[in-house]
DNA sequence: CCTAATATTGACCGATTGGTCGGGCATTGT
DNA sequence: ACAATGCCCGACCAATCGGTCAATATTAGG
């Protein structure tokens, strides 16, 4: 009695889970001591102790669950219907948008990649987000068979060039604010729409100064 | 009298730097010992607090070294002369080899901005990168005003696009390599080729079926 | 050869780390 | 009513952490 009940579908379990995963993204895995993440949960260190054997295994296991959760969220940014180019556009909006909507488990993901070189990589980014990538070249392959494409350019770069371009803006978008020719630090989606427009039209003029006919 | 003396000129300091900026090229910052530093250079632990006051300063000035070796690595892949778009591809191509060659230095800074957000990356990624982002944003618009490229573009979202291709390319390239479609993550050159290729050409086609006038 | 300054060290410190242990408290099936 | 079972905690442990200090090598100058 007193105490009032806060959580009430508590589950100790998820209170630890959303703790750790709330510390471990903006520190390093030493740098997030159990007693911290005992304190944020809102319990004591030793009850950690009852739901997970020892500390690796509650890392690990926010990160499967970040890693998961994040996953769908990309995944359900590709849409494969309508032209090409529409499609292409709606991905770059609704990933950026997602990788914005949960930086933790961006970071907390970003942060293990970066850490374990290729060896804890394999099993959740590779695994995790290769359907995106797949997704990607599917639409990007399936826009050259129809003509809307060229056909003299290699699917799987054009997909690495476009979620690398959400990613850097997502890592860099503190720094690049800053940066005095920046002006679309803080329009994501007028970050996006620039870049498709660029991957689809190029840089140089059609062919000389028959120009704007853009539409 | 016994002990060779392999490093003559050892400078007690440059070895800890060394040791140091070792360490904490792939492990965070409370994941590196002060022993296990020490221990990496070949001396006492104590022995480092002769040179540097505390751990913090330490891993200050392996960042500071770092960043600023990176930097001038980085801004010696901008040679604005010949043709926009040569300058563009010997850019991007000079501008990832020099990732690749340095690796340690250019994990340390990354790690950083991804720790600190937007405090102390500000220090050094900002005021360290913002020159080679500037000479591309400038390269850009001299290729604009000369009418080698287009005006309807933002020349710094261009250098974003390009920076962040490499980037991602350096960070995601152990990953991309175990993907199915993925030809050039081993072909660093193939890759800046090709992405270049793209910037400049569009991935549309120039107008209708007209096709294949490539090159 | 002596001295003074610089390098370098082993031993040590309080604090914090991940992890353990034994026992309370509450709910539940019987 | 009672035993059992899961949940939870304070106290504790050995190890390691960053950092200090007094004492010793090593070097340079006169």
């Amino acid at each position: 009695m007193g105490d009032l009940p806060l959580v009430i579908e508590g589950e100790g379990r998820q209170r630890i889970l959303a703790a750790a995963e709330k510390l471990f993204s903006d520190k390093a895995f030493d740098a997030v001591s159990m007693n911290a993440i005992a304190l944020q949960a809102g319990i004591s260190k030793a009850n950690i102790y009852h739901y997970f054997p020892n500390k690796d295994a509650l890392y690990l296991a926010v990160l499967r669950a970040a890693s998961q959760s994040l996953r769908t969220l990309l995944n359900d940014a590709v849409d494969a219907h309508g032209a090409v180019v529409d499609v292409l556009r709606h991905f770059a909006r609704c990933h950026l948008q997602a990788l914005l909507d949960r930086p933790e488990w961006v970071r907390l993901v970003w942060r293990e990649i970066l850490e374990k070189g290729a060896s804890r990589a394999q099993e959740f980014a590779e695994q995790g987000f290769a359907d995106v990538f797949s997704a990607l070249v599917a639409v990007l392959e399936a826009g050259q068979s129809r003509g809307e494409l060229r056909v003299d350019f290699d699917p799987a770069l054009v997909a690495t060039l476009l979620l690398g371009a959400n990613v850097f803006f997502f890592q860099s978008r503190d720094i690049l604010r800053h940066y005095p020719h920046v002006t679309f630090a803080d329009d994501p989606a007028g970050y996006d729409a620039g870049i498709v427009e660029i991957l689809l039209r190029g840089l140089i003029p059609v062919s000389s100064v028959d120009t704007t006919s853009t539409r």
